[in-house]
RNA sequence: GGUUCCAUAGCUCAACUGGAUAGAGCAACAGCCUUCUAAGCUGUAGGUUGAAGGUUCGAGUCCUUCUGGAAUCACCA
């Protein structure tokens, strides 16, 4: 049949070009990607050769075959019944007829309830296998010239108090993100707006003034951020006292909280900030200064950082300018006593406020001046803000402004919403003390992961500074994992009183299993034992460590999942696969103890090659790995 | 009240974007260390996917209604 032949050729030949093709461009595509779209294309001339129906190849549904059935790769036939005209199984045994017929890969099939399940030979797994291997940067597509410039906003803190729980979750969703953009070939920019201006900072500057006796970081070896905090929390405990007060003067309550001395104080505090008072500006920038060091120390801790920051301070007078502007043009509307509004009641929202009647602007106002800084600095083809889904009106709200005051590349802004962390009892409030602070947060798993190493004895032997190195490498690695394996848009719940595992879907089973591989690797490297040759010929490979390739596989396409969907969780629960995966694998074979050479090397290869995956996959999520733990 | 989001094992989360018998971990119980790191591996048990309808070959996933929860609707940020 030299029809058959022809078709056979010309599929090995592709697959030969686009294997090629991969090494010299980095294509992110792995072989089985190339492999599926070959595959698609089959079927649609083996529904054509058998069926003389010409199809559409979206009606083409393939995945990965479940672990319960035989196969590698399913096709589901219940969309190809029409053209059939045959019941799913009879149109599974045909399709599978031609397929293994005309495809070289294919070894055999099974049809069972509909579903054509291909079984595929263990030799393009092990091609498969090797191309992963020969490419340093698996699964990863570095930016170049030619790609997308994207800003990641994240953290926006207020310099009124120090990070909580909520921000952990914020500042590491946006790192992961970014890095996750980065490995799909974009050009990342890490960015981070501060909101250091406002009435909530001048009410930690005047409580600090009244009460503070001149205490500073130094003199009370405080961290700044907390020290700030402090003088924003007693602000307030003052503020209501008097309010109090005035209510039982006879004030309504909100007569009192509007003419409080202390809140009027503030405000005049604030209109000296903004006229330039010296003295205020001056005790500004102290006590922000104190506030920075300690986010700094944070931000350390936590292994986040950006590459740029704004500054409030400094944007809102470029959003006030723009407002008025739009104003001129009469894309905005005043009203009488002076205030000015966007007026979206025909997008069926509200009217919104951007400049107050004494004419100082509001949060939007801000954020239209930091937009369009931004876009001045980077031309950013994205713009993606990491923000909790309680502002998913303000985002709503500040994509439509900037359209109607005229930017195009407004409409790419985008907000990733993430959900709330919540404590089993509903929401943290500061005002009963539930409040989980990021510093004492991490602290609490530092000394977790102490205490659990010290009674495992993993660790003995090294030195001091390899085990504290190792033990913050574990405690954040729990951390992190815990809030980032969850879907972002979902709220969490994180119990205080039952600390975070180590055990199971957790990041150190991760890193257990990576420091487990490095151990191999040192132990094969002691023994000159070489990792690159084995002759696939003499290899019979067990379905667990077939298994094992495609896991590994597998992770190229993840990475542009989790870049669509902007999601690291998507990562999260690959890497857990892989490593649940492996460990299998390594209590039920021997490695280096393997009697066959071939085999032995390849199994090192094996592993190995899942340590880098493993590694890859944890930096996307900004997640270290130790050698030895 | 309007709008948006959520509801899966006792608890914390998955489920290849509409596919096969809904999966993991924790907690509980029973096993596996003289052997490449037991932070591991293997079992047992645990479910009417909040409820009721609908759409179709097929629904945890889509539509409608209801129940319960969250967010938001500030001259706060």
């Amino acid at each position: 049949m030299p029809y058959t032949v022809l078709f056979k050729t010309l599929f090995s030949f592709k697959a030969i070009v686009c294997t090629f093709a991969l090494c010299l461009n980095k294509n992110h595509k792995s072989f089985d990607m190339e492999f599926i779209s070959n595959l698609k294309e089959k079927i649609t001339e083996g529904v054509t050769d058998l069926y003389g129906q010409e199809i559409d190849e979206k009606l083409i549904q393939i995945q990965n075959t479940r672990k319960d059935f035989t196969g590698d790769f399913t096709v589901v036939t219940f969309p190809l019944l029409r053209f059939s005209k045959k019941s799913p199984e009879q149109t599974g045994e045909d399709l599978g007829k031609y397929l293994t017929d005309n495809i070289e890969e294919i070894n055999s099939f099974n049809v069972i309830k509909g579903f054509l399940n291909l079984e595929l030979s263990q030799n393009f797994w092990l091609d498969q296998f090797k191309t992963a291997w020969q490419n340093e940067n698996f699964g990863i597509r570095l930016p170049d010239k030619n790609s997308k410039t994207v800003l990641v906003e994240y953290s926006s803190p207020n310099t009124n108090k120090p990070l909580h729980l909520g921000h952990i979750r914020n500042n590491l969703l946006g790192y992961s993100i970014a890095k996750i953009f980065e490995a799909n070939n974009n050009k990342v920019i890490k960015t981070n707006i501060v909101n250091d201006r406002g009435i909530h900072i001048c009410k930690s500057m005047l409580a600090w003034q009244k009460w503070g006796n001149g205490e500073t970081p130094e003199s009370s070896g405080m961290k700044g951020d907390f020290l700030v905090g402090k003088y924003y929390v007693k602000f307030d405990q003052e503020y209501k006292k008097e309010i109090q007060q005035l209510i039982s003067e006879g004030k309504s309550k909100e007569e009192a909280e509007q003419n409080a001395r202390l809140i009027l104080q503030a405000r005049e505090m604030l209109r000296k900030w903004e006229a330039g008072d010296d003295e205020v500006v001056a005790l500004w920038k102290k006590m922000n200064n104190w506030v920075y060091d300690g986010f700094d120390v944070t931000y350390k801790k936590l292994g986040v950082d950006f590459d740029k920051i704004y500054y409030e301070s400094d944007t809102y007078k470029v959003g006030k300018e723009l407002v008025l502007k739009g104003l001129e043009k009469g894309k905005l509307i005043k009203e009488e006593d002076g205030s000015v509004w966007a007026d979206l009641t025909n997008k069926g929202l509200d009217k919104k406020i951007l400049l107050r009647s004494d004419g100082t602007s509001v949060y939007m106002t801000q954020d239209i001046g930091t937009a369009y800084l931004r876009y001045k600095d980077y031309q950013f083809d994205k713009h993606v803000y990491v923000v909790g889904n309680e502002q998913d009106y303000h985002f709503k709200v500040l994509k439509i402004v900037l359209e109607e005051l005229g930017f195009p590349w407004a409409k790419n802004i985008q907000h990733l919403s993430y959900g709330m962390v919540e404590l089993p009892e509903g929401k943290m409030k500061s005002r009963e003390g539930t409040v989980v602070d990021a510093d004492d947060l991490i602290a609490d798993m530092v000394s977790t992961a102490r205490q659990i190493s010290q009674e495992l004895g993993k660790l003995d032997g090294l030195s001091n500074e390899e085990i504290e190195k190792i033990i913050h490498t574990i405690a954040l690695g729990a951390l992190k994992y815990f809030l980032l394996k969850v879907d972002p848009k979902k709220n969490m719940v994180f119990n205080p009183k039952e600390s975070i595992d180590f055990n199971g879907n957790t990041g150190p089973f991760i890193q257990y299993t990576y420091a487990r591989i490095q151990s191999l690797a040192r132990k094969a490297a002691e023994n000159k034992l070489d990792t690159e040759s084995y002759q696939k010929e003499k290899l019979n490979l067990d379905t667990k460590e077939v298994q094992l390739i495609k896991s590994i596989n597998k992770f190229a396409v993840i990475v542009s999942e989790a870049g669509e969907n902007q999601n690291p969780a998507i990562i999260a629960n690959y890497v857990y696969e892989l490593v649940k995966e492996y460990n299998q694998f390594y209590h039920d074979f021997s490695i280096l103890k393997e009697e066959n050479e071939d085999l032995k090397r390849f199994r090192l290869q094996l592993s190995v090659l899942t340590g880098r995956v493993i590694k890859q996959a944890m930096a996307l999520l900004g997640i270290d790995v130790p050698e030895k733990m």
